[in-house]
DNA sequence: CTAGCTTCTTGTCAGTTCAACAAAAAGCAG
DNA sequence: CTGCTTTTTGTTGAACTGACAAGAAGCTAG
Protein backbone atom coordinates (compact mmCIF):
# COMPACT_ATOMS: atom_id res chain seq x y z
CA UNK A 1 0.00 0.00 0.00
CA UNK A 2 1.63 3.44 -0.66
CA UNK A 3 1.75 5.62 1.86
CA UNK A 4 2.16 9.68 1.47
CA UNK A 5 6.25 9.29 1.29
CA UNK A 6 6.27 6.93 -1.46
CA UNK A 7 7.08 7.43 -4.85
CA UNK A 8 6.72 5.71 -8.14
CA UNK A 9 10.61 4.15 -9.02
CA UNK A 10 11.58 5.41 -12.17
CA UNK A 11 12.74 3.15 -15.09
CA UNK A 12 14.61 3.41 -18.06
CA UNK A 13 13.01 3.56 -21.27
CA UNK A 14 14.16 1.86 -24.67
CA UNK A 15 13.00 1.41 -28.06
CA UNK A 16 13.41 -2.12 -29.76
CA UNK A 17 12.81 -2.38 -33.44
CA UNK A 18 12.09 -5.78 -35.70
CA UNK A 19 12.59 -4.73 -39.05
CA UNK A 20 11.56 -7.59 -41.88
CA UNK A 21 12.58 -7.26 -45.31
CA UNK A 22 12.60 -10.02 -48.45
CA UNK A 23 15.87 -10.29 -49.75
CA UNK A 24 16.24 -13.15 -52.84
CA UNK A 25 12.40 -14.24 -51.45
CA UNK A 26 13.61 -15.10 -47.96
CA UNK A 27 12.99 -13.21 -45.09
CA UNK A 28 15.30 -11.35 -43.18
CA UNK A 29 16.05 -9.23 -40.51
CA UNK A 30 18.35 -6.47 -39.40
CA UNK A 31 20.59 -6.84 -36.50
CA UNK A 32 23.63 -4.99 -35.31
CA UNK A 33 26.50 -6.34 -33.61
CA UNK A 34 26.91 -4.45 -29.94
CA UNK A 35 30.07 -2.32 -29.56
CA UNK A 36 29.23 -2.06 -26.10
CA UNK A 37 28.59 -3.86 -22.88
CA UNK A 38 26.57 -5.29 -22.22
CA UNK A 39 26.39 -8.09 -24.54
CA UNK A 40 29.56 -6.61 -25.94
CA UNK A 41 30.26 -8.46 -29.40
CA UNK A 42 27.05 -10.36 -29.63
CA UNK A 43 24.21 -10.00 -31.85
CA UNK A 44 20.69 -7.94 -30.79
CA UNK A 45 17.87 -6.08 -32.71
CA UNK A 46 18.13 -2.31 -33.23
CA UNK A 47 17.21 -0.42 -30.56
CA UNK A 48 18.56 2.42 -27.69
CA UNK A 49 17.25 4.91 -25.12
CA UNK A 50 14.81 7.75 -25.36
CA UNK A 51 16.78 10.40 -25.85
CA UNK A 52 14.89 12.82 -23.71
CA UNK A 53 12.07 13.50 -21.65
CA UNK A 54 9.98 15.00 -24.41
CA UNK A 55 10.25 12.62 -26.90
CA UNK A 56 7.22 10.57 -28.45
CA UNK A 57 7.55 6.94 -28.41
CA UNK A 58 7.06 6.57 -31.39
CA UNK A 59 9.28 9.33 -32.97
CA UNK A 60 12.57 7.40 -30.57
CA UNK A 61 11.76 4.29 -33.03
CA UNK A 62 11.71 6.47 -36.01
CA UNK A 63 14.90 8.29 -34.89
CA UNK A 64 16.36 4.52 -34.34
CA UNK A 65 15.42 3.31 -37.36
CA UNK A 66 17.27 6.28 -39.03
CA UNK A 67 20.25 6.42 -36.68
CA UNK A 68 20.87 2.39 -36.92
CA UNK A 69 19.45 1.32 -40.20
CA UNK A 70 19.72 4.44 -42.53
CA UNK A 71 16.40 4.11 -43.18
CA UNK A 72 13.51 6.46 -43.86
CA UNK A 73 10.44 6.12 -41.17
CA UNK A 74 8.06 7.88 -43.88
CA UNK A 75 7.85 5.84 -46.13
CA UNK A 76 7.89 2.38 -44.54
CA UNK A 77 5.60 0.24 -42.06
CA UNK A 78 5.79 1.09 -38.38
CA UNK A 79 3.92 -0.02 -35.63
CA UNK A 80 4.13 -0.90 -32.07
CA UNK A 81 4.33 -4.26 -31.09
CA UNK A 82 4.40 -4.89 -27.37
CA UNK A 83 6.48 -3.78 -24.09
CA UNK A 84 8.80 -5.88 -22.22
CA UNK A 85 9.96 -5.27 -19.29
CA UNK A 86 11.15 -8.50 -17.04
CA UNK A 87 12.98 -7.05 -14.21
CA UNK A 88 16.02 -9.05 -15.00
CA UNK A 89 15.88 -8.50 -18.82
CA UNK A 90 19.03 -6.21 -18.49
CA UNK A 91 21.55 -6.58 -16.50
CA UNK A 92 22.64 -2.59 -15.80
CA UNK A 93 18.65 -2.39 -14.20
CA UNK A 94 15.43 -1.89 -14.80
CA UNK A 95 15.14 -0.88 -18.27
CA UNK A 96 11.77 -1.07 -20.42
CA UNK A 97 11.84 -1.79 -24.07
CA UNK A 98 9.08 -0.78 -26.75
CA UNK A 99 9.38 -2.88 -29.27
CA UNK A 100 8.26 -1.87 -32.75
CA UNK A 101 8.15 -3.83 -36.10
CA UNK A 102 9.38 -1.94 -39.24
CA UNK A 103 8.71 -3.61 -42.69
CA UNK A 104 10.88 -2.27 -45.38
CA UNK A 105 10.89 -3.00 -49.26
CA UNK A 106 13.70 -4.07 -50.99
CA UNK A 107 17.55 -3.32 -50.28
CA UNK A 108 19.77 -0.51 -49.51
CA UNK A 109 22.50 -2.54 -47.60
CA UNK A 110 22.95 -1.24 -43.79
CA UNK A 111 25.75 0.94 -42.28
CA UNK A 112 27.23 0.27 -38.95
CA UNK A 113 25.28 3.04 -36.32
CA UNK A 114 26.39 4.98 -33.38
CA UNK A 115 26.77 2.08 -30.84
CA UNK A 116 26.69 -0.77 -33.22
CA UNK A 117 29.72 -1.87 -34.42
CA UNK A 118 27.94 -3.80 -37.26
CA UNK A 119 24.31 -3.83 -39.00
CA UNK A 120 23.52 -7.14 -41.64
CA UNK A 121 20.92 -8.11 -42.74
CA UNK A 122 20.23 -11.85 -41.29
CA UNK A 123 17.71 -15.08 -42.45
CA UNK A 124 15.48 -14.67 -39.75
CA UNK A 125 15.55 -19.03 -40.19
CA UNK A 126 19.19 -18.29 -38.72
CA UNK A 127 17.62 -17.31 -35.52
CA UNK A 128 14.17 -19.34 -35.50
CA UNK A 129 16.45 -22.72 -36.24
CA UNK A 130 18.53 -21.86 -33.28
CA UNK A 131 21.71 -21.79 -35.04
CA UNK A 132 22.17 -17.78 -33.90
CA UNK A 133 21.12 -15.91 -30.76
CA UNK A 134 20.32 -13.19 -29.33
CA UNK A 135 21.22 -10.77 -26.57
CA UNK A 136 18.21 -9.54 -23.98
CA UNK A 137 15.41 -10.93 -24.44
CA UNK A 138 15.31 -9.88 -28.23
CA UNK A 139 14.73 -13.69 -29.70
CA UNK A 140 11.63 -13.74 -27.32
CA UNK A 141 10.23 -10.36 -29.95
CA UNK A 142 11.89 -11.30 -33.06
CA UNK A 143 9.16 -14.19 -32.26
CA UNK A 144 6.76 -12.10 -31.93
CA UNK A 145 7.16 -10.07 -34.47
CA UNK A 146 7.37 -12.81 -36.84
CA UNK A 147 4.32 -14.13 -35.29
CA UNK A 148 2.46 -10.88 -35.78
CA UNK A 149 3.76 -10.12 -38.94
CA UNK A 150 2.43 -14.12 -40.23
CA UNK A 151 -1.28 -13.58 -38.56
CA UNK A 152 -1.46 -9.49 -40.14
CA UNK A 153 -0.96 -10.53 -43.74
CA UNK A 154 -3.71 -12.63 -43.36
CA UNK A 155 -6.48 -9.75 -42.75
CA UNK A 156 -4.32 -6.40 -43.62
CA UNK A 157 -2.59 -5.45 -46.74
CA UNK A 158 0.63 -5.65 -44.39
CA UNK A 159 2.38 -7.95 -47.47
CA UNK A 160 2.44 -4.93 -49.64
CA UNK A 161 4.74 -2.79 -47.33
CA UNK A 162 7.32 -5.80 -48.08
CA UNK A 163 7.01 -4.19 -52.12
CA UNK A 164 8.39 -1.34 -54.05
CA UNK A 165 5.63 1.19 -55.13
CA UNK A 166 4.73 -0.94 -57.92
CA UNK A 167 5.17 -4.58 -58.18
CA UNK A 168 3.43 -7.76 -59.58
CA UNK A 169 0.90 -10.53 -57.67
CA UNK A 170 4.06 -12.67 -58.18
CA UNK A 171 6.61 -10.28 -55.78
CA UNK A 172 3.19 -10.34 -53.71
CA UNK A 173 3.24 -13.72 -53.74
CA UNK A 174 6.88 -14.44 -52.42
CA UNK A 175 5.90 -12.36 -49.81
CA UNK A 176 2.89 -14.84 -48.50
CA UNK A 177 5.51 -17.49 -49.09
CA UNK A 178 8.35 -16.26 -47.03
CA UNK A 179 6.18 -15.26 -44.13
CA UNK A 180 4.40 -18.04 -44.21
CA UNK A 181 7.19 -20.19 -44.88
CA UNK A 182 5.25 -22.40 -47.30
CA UNK A 183 4.65 -22.11 -51.33
CA UNK A 184 1.17 -21.43 -52.64
CA UNK A 185 -0.43 -22.06 -56.05
CA UNK A 186 0.39 -19.06 -58.19
CA UNK A 187 -2.94 -19.43 -60.31
CA UNK A 188 -5.39 -19.33 -56.97
CA UNK A 189 -3.33 -16.42 -55.53
CA UNK A 190 -3.81 -14.62 -58.52
CA UNK A 191 -7.38 -14.60 -58.68
CA UNK A 192 -7.43 -14.50 -55.01
CA UNK A 193 -5.61 -10.89 -53.67
CA UNK A 194 -7.79 -9.51 -57.11
CA UNK A 195 -10.92 -10.80 -55.62
CA UNK A 196 -10.36 -8.37 -52.34
CA UNK A 197 -12.14 -4.83 -52.16
CA UNK A 198 -9.03 -2.31 -52.15
CA UNK A 199 -6.18 -4.64 -51.80
CA UNK A 200 -4.67 -3.68 -55.29
CA UNK A 201 -4.83 -0.70 -57.61
CA UNK A 202 -3.84 -1.64 -61.02
CA UNK A 203 -0.89 0.79 -62.46
CA UNK A 204 -1.90 2.03 -66.47
CA UNK A 205 -0.91 -0.79 -68.76
CA UNK A 206 2.36 -1.14 -67.47
CA UNK A 207 4.35 -4.06 -67.38
CA UNK A 208 7.85 -5.58 -66.39
CA UNK A 209 9.74 -8.56 -67.55
CA UNK A 210 12.39 -10.94 -66.63
CA UNK A 211 12.37 -14.23 -68.15
CA UNK A 212 8.30 -15.34 -68.88
CA UNK A 213 5.26 -13.88 -69.66
CA UNK A 214 4.95 -9.79 -68.90
CA UNK A 215 3.52 -8.91 -65.98
CA UNK A 216 0.71 -6.71 -65.02
CA UNK A 217 1.83 -3.64 -62.14
CA UNK A 218 -0.16 -3.11 -59.29
CA UNK A 219 0.47 -0.77 -56.48
CA UNK A 220 -1.14 -1.02 -52.75
CA UNK A 221 -4.77 -0.11 -52.83
CA UNK A 222 -6.81 2.03 -50.35
CA UNK A 223 -8.26 -0.40 -48.20
CA UNK A 224 -6.30 -1.52 -45.65
CA UNK A 225 -8.41 -4.35 -43.87
CA UNK A 226 -8.74 -7.49 -46.38
CA UNK A 227 -12.26 -9.03 -46.35
CA UNK A 228 -12.49 -11.63 -47.38
CA UNK A 229 -9.11 -12.49 -45.55
CA UNK A 230 -6.15 -14.22 -47.62
CA UNK A 231 -6.41 -17.69 -45.03
CA UNK A 232 -3.27 -19.08 -44.65
CA UNK A 233 -4.24 -23.26 -45.18
CA UNK A 234 -3.24 -25.04 -41.52
CA UNK A 235 -0.64 -27.04 -41.04
CA UNK A 236 -0.60 -30.39 -43.24
CA UNK A 237 0.05 -32.39 -40.52
CA UNK A 238 -3.74 -31.92 -39.13
CA UNK A 239 -6.95 -33.39 -41.11
CA UNK A 240 -9.47 -30.54 -40.73
CA UNK A 241 -12.69 -31.64 -40.32
CA UNK A 242 -15.23 -30.49 -42.98
CA UNK A 243 -18.83 -29.40 -41.77
CA UNK A 244 -19.85 -32.37 -43.46
CA UNK A 245 -18.14 -34.34 -41.84
CA UNK A 246 -18.90 -33.05 -38.09
CA UNK A 247 -22.00 -33.54 -38.71
CA UNK B 1 24.21 12.46 -30.29
CA UNK B 2 24.66 11.11 -26.89
CA UNK B 3 27.96 12.02 -25.53
CA UNK B 4 30.02 10.44 -22.69
CA UNK B 5 28.07 12.04 -19.83
CA UNK B 6 24.68 11.55 -21.80
CA UNK B 7 22.20 10.20 -19.57
CA UNK B 8 19.01 8.58 -20.42
CA UNK B 9 16.22 10.35 -18.87
CA UNK B 10 14.09 8.29 -16.38
CA UNK B 11 10.12 8.02 -16.85
CA UNK B 12 7.30 7.41 -14.55
CA UNK B 13 6.01 3.49 -15.72
CA UNK B 14 1.84 2.46 -14.88
CA UNK B 15 -0.35 0.08 -16.02
CA UNK B 16 -3.93 0.71 -17.15
CA UNK B 17 -6.73 -1.95 -17.54
CA UNK B 18 -9.70 -1.88 -19.94
CA UNK B 19 -11.66 -4.39 -18.31
CA UNK B 20 -14.68 -5.52 -20.25
CA UNK B 21 -17.92 -7.36 -18.96
CA UNK B 22 -21.18 -8.21 -20.45
CA UNK B 23 -23.92 -7.40 -18.12
CA UNK B 24 -27.44 -8.06 -19.40
CA UNK B 25 -26.69 -8.53 -23.00
CA UNK B 26 -24.72 -5.35 -23.09
CA UNK B 27 -20.84 -4.20 -22.88
CA UNK B 28 -19.55 -2.54 -20.10
CA UNK B 29 -16.29 -1.42 -18.92
CA UNK B 30 -15.11 -1.18 -15.23
CA UNK B 31 -14.09 2.95 -14.61
CA UNK B 32 -13.32 4.86 -11.36
CA UNK B 33 -14.30 8.00 -10.21
CA UNK B 34 -10.85 9.64 -9.49
CA UNK B 35 -9.82 10.65 -5.35
CA UNK B 36 -7.17 12.19 -6.59
CA UNK B 37 -5.53 14.85 -9.13
CA UNK B 38 -5.14 15.34 -11.58
CA UNK B 39 -8.33 14.87 -12.83
CA UNK B 40 -9.79 14.42 -9.77
CA UNK B 41 -13.64 13.95 -9.91
CA UNK B 42 -13.21 12.78 -13.49
CA UNK B 43 -13.72 9.00 -14.65
CA UNK B 44 -11.11 7.15 -15.96
CA UNK B 45 -9.77 3.76 -16.21
CA UNK B 46 -8.28 1.65 -13.34
CA UNK B 47 -4.51 1.35 -13.23
CA UNK B 48 -1.80 2.88 -11.10
CA UNK B 49 1.92 2.84 -10.82
CA UNK B 50 4.43 0.24 -10.77
CA UNK B 51 4.70 -0.83 -7.54
CA UNK B 52 8.83 -0.92 -7.08
CA UNK B 53 11.43 -1.30 -9.68
CA UNK B 54 11.38 -5.30 -9.41
CA UNK B 55 7.63 -6.13 -10.61
CA UNK B 56 7.56 -7.44 -13.79
CA UNK B 57 4.61 -5.70 -15.63
CA UNK B 58 1.72 -8.19 -15.93
CA UNK B 59 2.01 -8.49 -12.24
CA UNK B 60 1.17 -4.81 -11.90
CA UNK B 61 -1.79 -5.26 -13.80
CA UNK B 62 -2.55 -8.16 -11.45
CA UNK B 63 -2.14 -5.93 -8.42
CA UNK B 64 -4.56 -3.41 -9.83
CA UNK B 65 -6.91 -5.72 -10.77
CA UNK B 66 -7.02 -7.02 -7.52
CA UNK B 67 -6.62 -3.61 -5.63
CA UNK B 68 -9.11 -1.65 -8.16
CA UNK B 69 -11.44 -4.51 -9.18
CA UNK B 70 -11.42 -6.85 -6.68
CA UNK B 71 -10.85 -9.51 -9.77
CA UNK B 72 -8.81 -12.44 -9.36
CA UNK B 73 -6.18 -12.81 -12.43
CA UNK B 74 -5.60 -16.09 -12.51
CA UNK B 75 -9.28 -16.79 -13.68
CA UNK B 76 -9.72 -14.14 -15.68
CA UNK B 77 -7.91 -13.54 -19.23
CA UNK B 78 -5.30 -10.45 -19.11
CA UNK B 79 -3.02 -9.15 -22.09
CA UNK B 80 -1.19 -6.09 -23.24
CA UNK B 81 -3.19 -3.83 -25.42
CA UNK B 82 -0.06 -1.30 -26.27
CA UNK B 83 2.01 1.42 -24.74
CA UNK B 84 1.03 4.68 -24.91
CA UNK B 85 3.83 7.64 -23.93
CA UNK B 86 2.58 10.88 -25.51
CA UNK B 87 5.09 13.42 -23.52
CA UNK B 88 2.09 15.55 -22.92
CA UNK B 89 -0.52 12.75 -21.93
CA UNK B 90 -0.21 13.32 -18.58
CA UNK B 91 0.17 17.05 -16.04
CA UNK B 92 2.30 15.42 -13.68
CA UNK B 93 5.28 14.79 -16.17
CA UNK B 94 6.63 11.58 -18.28
CA UNK B 95 4.40 9.12 -17.52
CA UNK B 96 4.13 5.99 -19.82
CA UNK B 97 1.37 3.59 -19.85
CA UNK B 98 1.11 0.15 -20.51
CA UNK B 99 -2.46 -0.62 -20.89
CA UNK B 100 -3.75 -3.95 -20.54
CA UNK B 101 -7.16 -6.00 -22.06
CA UNK B 102 -9.11 -7.96 -19.29
CA UNK B 103 -12.19 -9.73 -20.15
CA UNK B 104 -14.24 -10.87 -17.10
CA UNK B 105 -17.42 -13.12 -16.88
CA UNK B 106 -20.62 -12.28 -15.30
CA UNK B 107 -20.78 -10.08 -12.19
CA UNK B 108 -19.67 -9.11 -9.12
CA UNK B 109 -20.13 -5.32 -8.26
CA UNK B 110 -16.76 -3.79 -7.68
CA UNK B 111 -15.73 -1.83 -4.72
CA UNK B 112 -13.94 0.81 -4.59
CA UNK B 113 -10.34 1.12 -4.20
CA UNK B 114 -7.38 2.62 -2.95
CA UNK B 115 -6.90 5.49 -5.14
CA UNK B 116 -10.51 5.78 -6.52
CA UNK B 117 -13.58 6.97 -4.31
CA UNK B 118 -15.63 4.97 -6.66
CA UNK B 119 -15.82 2.05 -9.38
CA UNK B 120 -18.37 0.78 -11.43
CA UNK B 121 -19.29 -0.96 -14.64
CA UNK B 122 -20.78 1.44 -17.32
CA UNK B 123 -21.60 0.71 -20.82
CA UNK B 124 -19.32 1.20 -23.05
CA UNK B 125 -21.58 3.15 -25.40
CA UNK B 126 -21.69 6.07 -22.87
CA UNK B 127 -18.12 6.71 -23.71
CA UNK B 128 -18.50 5.77 -27.67
CA UNK B 129 -21.54 7.37 -27.89
CA UNK B 130 -19.59 10.82 -26.31
CA UNK B 131 -21.75 11.20 -24.06
CA UNK B 132 -19.73 10.50 -20.88
CA UNK B 133 -15.30 11.05 -21.33
CA UNK B 134 -12.28 9.62 -19.63
CA UNK B 135 -9.13 11.49 -18.04
CA UNK B 136 -6.27 11.45 -19.68
CA UNK B 137 -6.06 9.63 -22.98
CA UNK B 138 -8.40 6.82 -21.91
CA UNK B 139 -10.53 7.39 -24.40
CA UNK B 140 -8.39 6.46 -27.12
CA UNK B 141 -6.94 3.20 -24.89
CA UNK B 142 -10.73 2.18 -24.43
CA UNK B 143 -11.24 2.83 -28.36
CA UNK B 144 -8.39 0.60 -29.20
CA UNK B 145 -9.45 -2.20 -26.63
CA UNK B 146 -12.89 -2.44 -27.77
CA UNK B 147 -11.08 -2.78 -31.33
CA UNK B 148 -8.71 -5.37 -30.21
CA UNK B 149 -11.74 -7.50 -28.35
CA UNK B 150 -13.77 -6.91 -31.63
CA UNK B 151 -11.05 -8.34 -34.37
CA UNK B 152 -9.93 -11.00 -31.53
CA UNK B 153 -13.12 -12.49 -31.21
CA UNK B 154 -13.25 -13.29 -35.12
CA UNK B 155 -10.26 -15.68 -35.11
CA UNK B 156 -9.56 -16.60 -31.47
CA UNK B 157 -11.42 -18.02 -28.51
CA UNK B 158 -11.29 -14.81 -26.50
CA UNK B 159 -15.23 -14.70 -26.70
CA UNK B 160 -15.41 -17.42 -24.60
CA UNK B 161 -13.65 -15.12 -21.41
CA UNK B 162 -16.43 -13.43 -21.38
CA UNK B 163 -19.10 -16.40 -20.24
CA UNK B 164 -18.90 -18.37 -17.44
CA UNK B 165 -16.76 -22.46 -16.75
CA UNK B 166 -20.34 -23.97 -18.72
CA UNK B 167 -22.46 -21.89 -20.96
CA UNK B 168 -24.92 -22.33 -23.94
CA UNK B 169 -24.13 -21.78 -27.38
CA UNK B 170 -26.83 -18.90 -26.53
CA UNK B 171 -24.79 -17.25 -24.73
CA UNK B 172 -21.90 -17.30 -26.65
CA UNK B 173 -23.81 -15.61 -29.41
CA UNK B 174 -25.05 -12.38 -27.03
CA UNK B 175 -21.32 -11.88 -26.43
CA UNK B 176 -20.63 -11.51 -30.39
CA UNK B 177 -23.57 -9.26 -30.63
CA UNK B 178 -22.34 -7.12 -27.87
CA UNK B 179 -18.93 -6.57 -28.82
CA UNK B 180 -19.69 -6.19 -32.46
CA UNK B 181 -22.81 -4.00 -31.98
CA UNK B 182 -25.44 -6.08 -33.82
CA UNK B 183 -27.42 -9.13 -33.98
CA UNK B 184 -26.67 -12.74 -35.49
CA UNK B 185 -29.25 -15.57 -36.74
CA UNK B 186 -29.53 -17.87 -34.23
CA UNK B 187 -29.51 -21.18 -35.94
CA UNK B 188 -26.13 -20.50 -38.18
CA UNK B 189 -24.84 -19.03 -35.36
CA UNK B 190 -25.60 -22.39 -33.69
CA UNK B 191 -24.05 -24.41 -36.24
CA UNK B 192 -21.04 -22.27 -37.04
CA UNK B 193 -19.46 -22.50 -33.80
CA UNK B 194 -19.50 -26.15 -33.54
CA UNK B 195 -17.90 -26.64 -36.89
CA UNK B 196 -14.76 -25.03 -35.48
CA UNK B 197 -12.78 -27.85 -34.35
CA UNK B 198 -11.98 -27.26 -31.07
CA UNK B 199 -13.70 -24.43 -30.53
CA UNK B 200 -16.11 -25.53 -28.17
CA UNK B 201 -16.51 -29.37 -26.35
CA UNK B 202 -19.80 -30.12 -24.94
CA UNK B 203 -20.03 -31.11 -21.29
CA UNK B 204 -21.95 -34.01 -20.62
CA UNK B 205 -26.01 -34.15 -21.63
CA UNK B 206 -25.86 -31.37 -18.84
CA UNK B 207 -28.78 -28.80 -19.62
CA UNK B 208 -29.96 -25.38 -18.26
CA UNK B 209 -33.04 -23.67 -18.59
CA UNK B 210 -35.02 -20.67 -18.34
CA UNK B 211 -38.11 -20.25 -20.69
CA UNK B 212 -37.75 -21.81 -23.70
CA UNK B 213 -36.11 -25.58 -24.44
CA UNK B 214 -33.17 -26.49 -22.57
CA UNK B 215 -29.93 -25.96 -23.82
CA UNK B 216 -26.89 -27.85 -24.05
CA UNK B 217 -23.87 -26.65 -22.08
CA UNK B 218 -20.49 -26.25 -23.26
CA UNK B 219 -16.91 -25.24 -21.91
CA UNK B 220 -14.47 -23.45 -23.67
CA UNK B 221 -12.22 -26.24 -25.89
CA UNK B 222 -8.62 -26.65 -26.32
CA UNK B 223 -7.83 -24.71 -29.50
CA UNK B 224 -7.29 -21.57 -29.29
CA UNK B 225 -6.94 -20.08 -33.07
CA UNK B 226 -10.21 -20.37 -34.91
CA UNK B 227 -10.18 -21.90 -38.09
CA UNK B 228 -12.17 -21.14 -40.01
CA UNK B 229 -12.65 -17.72 -38.07
CA UNK B 230 -15.93 -16.21 -36.74
CA UNK B 231 -16.31 -13.73 -39.40
CA UNK B 232 -18.00 -10.75 -39.19
CA UNK B 233 -20.65 -9.46 -41.88
CA UNK B 234 -19.34 -6.27 -43.59
CA UNK B 235 -20.88 -2.93 -42.47
CA UNK B 236 -24.21 -3.04 -44.33
CA UNK B 237 -23.53 -0.14 -46.05
CA UNK B 238 -21.12 -1.65 -47.95
CA UNK B 239 -21.87 -3.58 -51.09
CA UNK B 240 -19.85 -6.28 -51.13
CA UNK B 241 -19.21 -7.07 -54.84
CA UNK B 242 -18.71 -10.76 -55.18
CA UNK B 243 -15.84 -12.40 -56.73
CA UNK B 244 -18.36 -13.36 -60.18
CA UNK B 245 -19.68 -9.95 -60.13
CA UNK B 246 -16.10 -8.18 -60.13
CA UNK B 247 -14.92 -10.72 -63.31
C1' DC C 1 -54.00 -32.24 -19.89
C1' DT C 2 -53.94 -29.79 -23.89
C1' DA C 3 -53.05 -25.42 -26.35
C1' DG C 4 -49.99 -21.99 -26.86
C1' DC C 5 -45.61 -19.78 -26.03
C1' DT C 6 -40.68 -19.63 -25.87
C1' DT C 7 -36.26 -21.09 -27.00
C1' DC C 8 -33.18 -24.50 -28.83
C1' DT C 9 -31.92 -27.63 -32.55
C1' DT C 10 -32.05 -29.78 -37.08
C1' DG C 11 -33.18 -29.43 -42.33
C1' DT C 12 -33.09 -27.59 -46.70
C1' DC C 13 -31.72 -25.07 -50.64
C1' DA C 14 -29.68 -21.81 -53.84
C1' DG C 15 -25.80 -18.85 -54.49
C1' DT C 16 -20.82 -18.40 -53.71
C1' DT C 17 -16.38 -19.54 -52.71
C1' DC C 18 -12.39 -22.64 -52.82
C1' DA C 19 -8.69 -25.83 -54.27
C1' DA C 20 -6.85 -28.47 -57.67
C1' DC C 21 -5.70 -28.87 -62.21
C1' DA C 22 -5.80 -27.83 -67.50
C1' DA C 23 -4.93 -24.83 -70.85
C1' DA C 24 -4.04 -20.61 -73.24
C1' DA C 25 -1.27 -16.28 -73.80
C1' DA C 26 2.92 -13.63 -74.15
C1' DG C 27 7.42 -12.88 -74.24
C1' DC C 28 12.53 -14.59 -75.09
C1' DA C 29 16.54 -17.73 -76.64
C1' DG C 30 18.29 -20.63 -79.94
C1' DC D 1 9.69 -21.57 -85.95
C1' DT D 2 10.36 -24.47 -81.69
C1' DG D 3 10.93 -24.85 -77.11
C1' DC D 4 11.12 -22.68 -72.56
C1' DT D 5 9.46 -19.75 -68.90
C1' DT D 6 6.15 -17.15 -66.58
C1' DT D 7 1.64 -15.00 -66.38
C1' DT D 8 -3.25 -15.14 -66.98
C1' DT D 9 -7.78 -17.30 -67.82
C1' DG D 10 -11.03 -21.60 -67.52
C1' DT D 11 -13.18 -25.44 -65.54
C1' DT D 12 -15.05 -28.41 -62.23
C1' DG D 13 -16.61 -30.74 -58.04
C1' DA D 14 -16.63 -30.11 -53.18
C1' DA D 15 -17.38 -27.13 -49.51
C1' DC D 16 -19.16 -23.25 -47.23
C1' DT D 17 -22.71 -19.32 -46.46
C1' DG D 18 -26.95 -17.05 -45.47
C1' DA D 19 -31.74 -17.14 -45.45
C1' DC D 20 -35.52 -19.39 -43.93
C1' DA D 21 -38.81 -23.56 -42.62
C1' DA D 22 -39.80 -26.77 -39.47
C1' DG D 23 -39.32 -29.94 -35.59
C1' DA D 24 -38.19 -30.69 -30.54
C1' DA D 25 -38.45 -29.76 -25.70
C1' DG D 26 -39.61 -27.52 -22.02
C1' DC D 27 -42.97 -24.16 -19.37
C1' DT D 28 -47.56 -21.89 -18.31
C1' DA D 29 -52.41 -20.84 -18.67
C1' DG D 30 -56.86 -22.25 -18.97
Amino acid sequence: MPNETWQPPPVLLTVDLVILTLRSSTLHVLVIERGIAPYKGHWALPGGFISDAGEDIVDAARRELREEADLDATSLHLEQLGTYGRPDRDPRGRIVSVAHLAIAPGLPEPEAGTDASAASWCPVEEFTSGRRSLAFDHHQILDDGLERARTKIEHTSLATAFCDETFTITDLQRVYEAVWGFELDPRNFYRKVQAVPGFLTPVGSDRRTTRGRPARLFQAGPEHLLRPPMMRPLPPDQNPPTQSETK
